[in-house]
DNA sequence: TAACAAAGTTAGATTAATCTAACAAATTTT
DNA sequence: AAAATTTGTTAGATTAATCTAACTTTGTTA
């Protein structure tokens, strides 16, 4: 059994490996909120505990028995912030914290009997995929607004950052998951794009369209 | 902000002190399965925190702001039982661990959503009064079937015990919450009890019926 | 009331998770 | 390739929660 801290480190290093594979130690410090030192601690651990390939001054990657029981968490986040937005009428931008407790609970029962009483929803209130009881995921998105051009339609299918401060800041644009952006407009001088959400027009930075991600009008 | 441990240590004392007002050292660290050594140094830390009354070789109380701390971690405790019963569809016996678990998420606004959400029930699944958000419960059974004379109908309200042996053998006589019982005789011999509970007639025993609160017939 | 038993405390050690300060290795720049 | 910078590790300390073994206080019994 991994405690609370232990799942912590590989969901971190999940989501870290996700796109590069390999993480550095200072990155997963960073990422965690602790100091180098403490990560390289607990690398030594979870390594003897066969969830990491690594060694002294090296990259740290997941192994398949790691990377399993990180979905896991992913997992059982994902369901309860669906849980917390959908049945208890939460923001989606007060989800994550409480969602970050709850993933620790301890009961493989109350996942099953969560993800049926959701009825297996497949993506969360951020439009991220939920990993199925395997710790699988299928559907990966990896066009983000900043990659639209100009005139043309596209639909909004996840945030790719979770902060509170972004997700009132997309909300307010009128943006939420599906809904339709049209792109029109785009300032070569200060890299803003003008983008049209139910008929209201608003300018944003590149900042926040790599951080939407989107898929075609009608997929 | 108290740690996990420390709310178990107050919620254990308050249901010792619940009947008694006051408490020993070794009875609490027998109700948290640790030593006494171990509990001595957690009562200097509460009281130093002064959510106990407590003195070298004294006897333990818990103080108006610890009680009322107490309170809401049973509160939480309910209400996830409740929700785990109500709603996921789990068994009476299998609720208590995993609220075990939940009792300790941190967050006020879940709590009322939730107590929302289950539509505020007074309640839990083993007949237990739910605390409200203020800390305080109204309801308390006094009177167990082990005072219910021959010849006389009652109706379980809750259960003493919630250990999952005692819970199967309730469901297993055929009792559950608001079922009525009617004593059919005690043999004086073995101080066995026969009871009948839907036409049915098991013999228990004063164990048992000392751990099931009975309000009369009507009540 | 002296002796014994029960209840409770203290001292000293352990484990998990964290930190700071100092050091070492690897990488990048000049 | 030497110097400088970045990255990562080690040593030593701290805090929370726990233990065992030895000791002290309180309460009971003869
Ligand atoms: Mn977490
Ligand atoms: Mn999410
Ligand atoms: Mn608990
Ligand atoms: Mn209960």
């Amino acid at each position: 059994m991994l405690s609370y801290t232990e799942e912590n480190y590989i969901k971190a290093l999940l989501r870290l490996t996700l796109e590069k594979t390999v993480a550095g130690t200072n990155e997963l410090a960073a990422q965690l909120g602790v100091k180098p030192a403490t990560a390289t601690d607990m690398l030594k651990k979870l390594r003897e505990k066969q969830l990491i390939d690594y060694e002294k001054y090296g990259k740290i990657s997941l192994t398949l028995e790691g990377r399993k029981k990180a979905m896991q968490v992913l997992r059982k986040h994902r369901l309860w912030e669906t849980f917390l937005y959908e049945k208890l009428g939460f923001a989606w931008d007060e989800v994550h914290d409480i969602a970050e407790q709850l993933e620790h609970i301890q009961s493989e029962k109350l996942v099953e009997k969560l993800d049926k009483f959701l009825d297996f929803p497949k993506f969360d209130p951020h439009g991220d995929a939920i990993p199925n009881a395997e710790g699988e995921i299928k559907v990966f998105f990896t066009q983000t607004l900043s990659q639209i051009a100009v005139g043309n339609i596209c639909r909004m299918a996840a945030v790719k950052d979770n902060s509170a401060t972004f997700l009132q800041y997309v909300a307010q644009v009128g943006l939420s998951i599906n809904e339709h952006i049209k792109i029109i407009s785009k300032q070569p001088y200060d890299a803003l794009t003008c983008i049209e959400v139910n008929g209201k027009q608003s300018n944003v930075s590149p900042k926040f369209t790599d951080n939407i991600f989107v898929v075609g009008e009608n997929e």
